[in-house]
DNA sequence: AAAATAATTAAACAAATGATTAAAATTCTT
DNA sequence: AAGAATTTTAATCATTTGTTTAATTATTTT
């Protein structure tokens, strides 16, 4: 109970529709297909498609958020290496997964209040070992906070925003896959430099 | 005809519904109230939802792309002034609504290939006075281009981001402001200071 | 003012959608 | 193997939602 094959198939579907297609758009009947399973089965075992949807984004917030939590909080790791380590783990997980980025912010903004309070509260780089490295380094705490939201900026809105920069930047595909991937040298730098570290 | 005051009415409500809760979850009945008009004006003087929808999202998209051209191409800015004010334009621009750029972020990644297909393909930042200006000063168009993505992606994304800031950050609302403020000073130091300008 | 055109309204339609139900099939217990 | 519990299915429900229709009201034209 709590883990049959037809409960995680439904789980593993949804999981999917909804991060492609967002709660709004997302149906009910794609899920149930998507997992090879009756309609019914999904209020049998979730109660709701809300139910469902509320378990989804939570462990992805909480994936995302843990993984973030792990580098930043190494103490084997310098500065540099953190911002790399963090560079290639988010571009790793949004190329496997590119819609994964705008399913979480997008739904965090729209459903906000319900989200947000089963979450647990407390910040990930406040008190960080990344934090901590960087006092060391002559950085404030608001500074510290500054530094690690560019990182996180730089590396994801280009991900959020695949058509946009395609507009703004007049390519295609190809073309913004070119211009990811050169980013994706240069992130550790740019930081590094831009807050003399 | 083309500018009734209903039609301009159902047009602005249109744009307050859509922008607050995206296509999906918008209801033309929610439009209607909105406007204060009965439901079926949005049928008689728009012909669909979708119809309504493809005129609001292109004007945002429009007026997004354009004030930006305009800065991006003024040949009476030096490269720091033309930073300085994308950050004063965007930051006024997202104060006054919130909401508009996940509105445009996240339907330009939902309905791509109809929208894309509708906006001027042009790029921005190629050929722009102010890509010139980078490459007088030594960079290629590449660089050019990734400063560009910089400044926008540390401009945009913390308003994208809000409640993910919140919680990476474990402030409140009153901790968010205070942190974008203070970002809005510092970000044109910050792009020169990356990029050697 | 009469006729014609345009704008507005209330009602209804058809399709879609999340959810439920009651029966059937399967699995588990004894 | 018989009975009990669980799982699955097909059908249906109640609501919501975008859209249409036919009638009514307002405006413009002649």
């Amino acid at each position: 109970m709590g883990n049959s094959i037809t409960e995680q198939k439904i789980k593993e579907a949804a999981r999917k529709v909804f991060v492609k297609k967002g709660y709004d758009a997302a149906r009910t009947r794609d899920i149930a297909e998507e997992a090879g399973v009756n309609l019914a089965l999904i209020n049998y075992y979730y109660r709701s498609k809300e139910f469902l949807f509320d378990k989804i984004i939570l462990e992805s917030i909480e994936a995302f958020r843990n993984s973030l939590y792990a580098m930043m909080n190494d103490p084997a790791t310098s500065i540099y290496e953190k911002i790399r380590l963090v560079v290639e783990n988010y571009y790793s997980m949004f190329e496997q997964n590119p819609e994964l980025p705008m399913f979480i912010f997008h739904e965090l903004e729209n459903k906000n209040e319900k989200i947000i309070n089963e979450i647990n509260p407390r910040g990930i780089i406040h008190e960080s070992v990344f934090e901590k490295q960087l006092i060391e380094h002559g950085k404030t705490q608001e500074e510290a906070e500054q530094v690690f939201l560019n990182i996180v900026s730089i590396i994801i809105l280009p991900f959020l925003g695949k058509s946009f920069i395609k507009i703004l930047c007049g390519v295609n595909d190809t073309g913004y896959k070119e211009i990811l991937n050169k980013r994706k040298e240069e992130i550790p730098q740019w930081i590094t430099t831009m807050f003399n570290l």
